[in-house]
DNA sequence: GCTGGCACTCGTTGGGGTAGAGTGCTAATA
DNA sequence: TATTAGCACTCTACCCCAACGAGTGCCAGC
């Protein structure tokens, strides 16, 4: 008997097992249920050897001296990773995907509907953020005269979102000179990233002060102000936290209440979900994973969303660690890419 | 002794004892507690009498046998009708607030940081409505051009708020029809309140269609279209809703479940507090009075709020029905009206 | 009308005993 | 050498029960 040999077939596979088992019923899976549940005709003794491995392996552990044993956090990563058998959508979950995913008005409402999809169907959390500013395209700017020295921007994007904000000028403009701006700013910039627009913008203000005529000058002015990264970048829409009230390893009102203040915080949760913008597809935090002490009892399946082909977002499920994977990866994948496509714009 | 004996000056001070006691250590009091708190120098055996007589009448009630008593819905509302004896501001609360609530660019921001002290003060759940479209005026109304038959709206409020919205229209304008348009709107209806332009509009639509000029019924038509009541009207920004977490009366898990459900809906909580938008000043739900179950163990303590002295919206803490309702009640009361200072157009 | 005394009720707490689930170890087996 | 049966052991969950304490209602006396 060695305990350090490398996992061979049927380790894995009872592993599989045991951690297919444990997120069907929540209970911790013993020897002789394991025993029942694989086609290997092995006993309950040796499945025990077998576990003891496991543990040894830091795969699973047991609460308690006499019950049966858990997956730890590395053993949901082995089995998320090699032993998954993910499950096809559902066509109903297909169905109600495409007939309510399809293009608004409004990108917020878009949104709005993915997330609660997202939390209806699982019935989970469902957590979608607003597309990057800085990522969407500049379509069209124009100024509008306030009052003295307050103008109104406003610019469309490229996924048929209107922006607008109030600047505070020095001085006082006509509406000849804001609307002459905002020509020169459309015929330069249009088309380009926000943040390409941007860095462009610093730019001409640095370099070339004195060559530039007044009037433009005063259009990059305006344009680097109105483009000040926006708070849209730290916001998302969450749905259906009220589900994770219903599960038992969240029935600890503390760290429930932490949860929540994460959510409400949107800090941490952004951050976390930034780090999968760059991710090929779905990506997931398992637990303590994610290095947020309030999500340590949860897990967090991810998939970057596009627009144009060009990444904006990241939408995605939390639930308890103890999650159906093989249903809500597959699930998130395909959300992500139908969102994508109602965020497109036709023209 | 006479069972239903109108309330003497004893029996009110008692309960007005009894009800302070339990807010403020939240356990059913007794009868020998009771002795001790008041000046009253009355045996236990007395007290047991005059409690009887209390719970005869519905004011009070014991959760069983061989416990004290706790107030009832009724015994709540007594207290704070009659009994109660409000506590003058914190000093230190007064100047969080006129620090915190002066004029910002946005609305929202203003609104927010008002949910969010009256939550952090009161240690409870805070809630301020976003301000009824229908009851601010109208500054300014702009179209612009977007594509084919597609016209950016644009107005501001007089509560410097912007508004847009993308119009689909029948037929297709130039950039100079829209202007006409929007200079007509302007002149006629700039000061007005949005509810009773949309009243003029639909009159006119209705009225004149016929000797009017063809630019003006555009015009019109396409003020009617922009003036749709909004979902604004159904909007909220609620904070701190975790810190009911805290409390044992919300311990169960359904439910605080159905409440936090109840937050997310949106719908009834905007019903309940609609009915305060034309009380006087402070309105209290207590426990079921608010007729929705999510808030049977909530007290909601409520106050409008205005702009030019036109409500416009309420403002409220959300708490277990076991406050401090003498803090709470002043301390919403101020809170509202330095909101409705902060969003008052200096102008 | 108020009070002290008393019997009674009921929820809470903690101990003890048992059943059940599951383990690790050892010795036997193929 | 790998697998299995058997067995002693451990630990939790549950139930029962007794003791305790808080508080009540009622009655008799002041």
């Amino acid at each position: 008997m060695n305990n350090n040999q490398v996992l061979n077939e049927r380790s894995l596979q009872l592993l599989k097992a045991l951690v297919e088992r444990y997120i069907q019923d929540g209970q911790p899976v013993g020897s002789r249920a394991l025993s029942k549940d694989t086609e290997l005709k092995l006993s309950p003794a040796t499945i025990r050897n077998v576990m003891a491995d496991l543990e040894d392996m830091g795969l699973i552990r047991s609460p308690h001296t006499s019950a049966g044993r858990v997956p730890t956090v590395s053993g949901y990563r082995l089995f998320i990773d090699s032993l998954l058998t993910v499950k096809p959508l559902d066509s109903e979950e297909l169905k109600l995907l495409r007939k309510n995913l399809i293009a608004k008005d409004n990108v917020n409402d878009v949104i709005g509907v993915a997330s609660r999809i997202l939390s209806d169907v699982t019935r989970m959390a469902g957590v979608v953020t607003l597309p990057k500013r800085a990522m969407v395209s500049l379509r069209h700017i124009e100024f509008l005269p306030l009052s003295n020295t307050r103008v109104l921007v406003i610019f469309v994007t490229n996924e048929q979102e209107v922006h607008n904000k109030i600047l505070h000028t020095s001085k006082q403009f006509t509406p000849a000179q804001l609307q002459q701006a905002a020509n020169y700013l459309n015929s330069v910039y249009s088309g380009l990233s926000l943040a390409a627009v941007r860095k462009a913008v610093l730019k001409e203000l640095k370099d070339a002060q004195e060559q530039m005529n007044r009037e433009m000058l005063d259009a990059v002015q305006m344009a680097k102000l109105a483009l000040d990264p926006g708070k849209s970048d730290e916001d998302y829409v969450l749905s259906g936290e009220t589900n994770l009230m219903g599960f038992s390893e969240l029935s600890d009102m503390e760290r429930l209440k932490e949860l929540f203040d994460a959510f409400g915080q949107k800090r941490g949760v952004i951050h976390l979900l930034d780090q999968c913008l760059n991710a090929e597809g779905v990506q997931i935090f398992i637990g303590e994973e994610s290095g947020y002490h309030a999500f340590e009892q949860c897990s967090l399946v991810t998939a970057p969303y596009s627009i144009n082909e060009q990444v904006v977002g990241v939408l995605g499920v939390i639930g308890p660690t103890r999650m159906a994977y093989e249903r809500v990866i597959p699930f998130v994948d395909v959300t992500a890419k139908l969102l994508g496509a109602a965020l497109n714009p036709k023209t």
